[in-house]
DNA sequence: TTTGAATTCAAACGCTCGTTTGAAAAGGAT
DNA sequence: ATCCTTTTCAAACGAGCGTTTGAATTCAAA
């Protein structure tokens, strides 16, 4: 394989990232990508077979990009306390979100699965294990007690990962009828309050109180 | 007008309601509503001025639906207080988004806008005040303090909002890597935890508390 | 320098999409 | 029954999509 064969490979990746995170995989065409990797339009599928494959290499590429580069370390946020993982854990994502880099992307493909779940994504979910629901556990395992169940374990993670998924188009507040202006006071407030807001959500599961009255009237957990 | 023609107008709006809800906007095809609503292909075009203008009209009948169908009256939530307020807010849409009916179908719709906006909606949303976004302000005001400014408001009424379309697709849960059986047994804890999660982050605006180190520390509101 | 595999390329294929067209059918008024 | 408008309909249009094709080109090994 020769060296500009590497070059047109991961030049259809690095676009294939950028229109994928921005329109879903549906919504992007394979005209689009090759046009922004200067590419011929068969070259996606000589070399990844199809569409489906350059999204399936799209989705590794950024699996990996999302463990090396993150500043979410499995190991600094085991260190800290409860509030301390959520606030780092948000206010990294969010930033992240605003950045157009990798790691930003990668958040934005995993948002559109989520309303609308490729096979491809679904296929590689099945097989390969990724971190940011590893990191996630690790948070809410913070909050949970020992002995909860799967099912409730699992219906946290979901939640705090969903958080985030709120944010990703903050372009949304800018039009009616919120009209907000994002600029980078309104971030960091933004920021602020969602971590706020996230520590006390999942402070609830302290200890069991469903199907209680007022299940807000005791919260506070003091790890 | 005969009788025909409003049968032909509103069977392509009841199939449309289905199709949008099912696939959005772009990925709901005029082929489709049309056999599903036993009309011709160019109807659409003859009674609606085309796909977009029966979006139009859908988005105003959801609205209306909503309406006049939701349980969530102002009234009502009025006179209750924040942790109730919230609580029926949340169970009612959970609910709402497991029947496959028009109000479900109204909320999915909502909620396909979220993540790609069409300018259809947006032009809506410009002219057309959404009763969901004066339920949401109504019941955020029972935890904000009074003098709160305009944009803190519209981020606690915007991130309502979006607790809802979390789970406005649990079929999600249903696969890797979550895994879950939703039962109604289920689907009932969800509610619950939703509901003390919400009241519980919202409660965090009930003072200043920005900046701070453990913002869980202080809420119940009592209203 | 020759040879054969790897890679690029322009063109075309088959499909679905929203829309247009012009004729046929239906309905109501006179 | 006639006439004119309203509504339906099958067919076709043009555009975009992912993919295939087969020839041209590039490249490295012999």
């Amino acid at each position: 394989m020769s060296r500009a064969v590497e070059s047109t490979r991961e030049s259809l990746i690095k676009a294939a990232i950028a229109v994928f995170s921005a329109k879903g995989f549906e919504g992007g065409s394979v005209r689009e990508i090759t046009q922004a990797a200067k590419a011929n339009r068969a070259a996606i599928n000589y070399h990844f077979g199809g569409k489906e494959g350059l999204y399936r290499e799209v989705l590794k590429a950024s699996v990996q990009a999302f463990a090396e580069l993150s500043p979410l370390d499995a190991d600094r946020l085991a260190a800290m306390d409860g509030p301390q993982a959520v606030q780092t854990f948000i206010r990294t994502q969010l930033k992240a979100l605003n950045r157009r880099d990798h790691l930003g992307r990668f958040m934005r493909i995993f948002t559109w699965e989520t309303l609308s779940p490729s096979h491809v994504f679904n296929d590689f979910l099945a097989t390969e294990r990724l971190p940011i629901f590893e990191i996630a556990e690790l948070i809410v395992r913070k909050f949970l007690p020992n002995g909860t169940e799967p099912g409730d374990l699992w219906i946290a993670i979901f939640w705090l990962l969903s958080q985030i998924d709120t944010f990703i188009r903050p372009e949304r507040l800018e039009r009616p009828p919120f009209n907000l202006k994002l600029d980078q006071q309104m971030i960091d407030r933004l920021g602020d309050r969602l971590s706020a807001m996230t520590i006390a959500a999942l402070s609830t599961w302290r200890a069991d109180q469903r199907h209680s009255g007022s299940p807000a009237s005791q919260a506070a957990p003091s790890l």
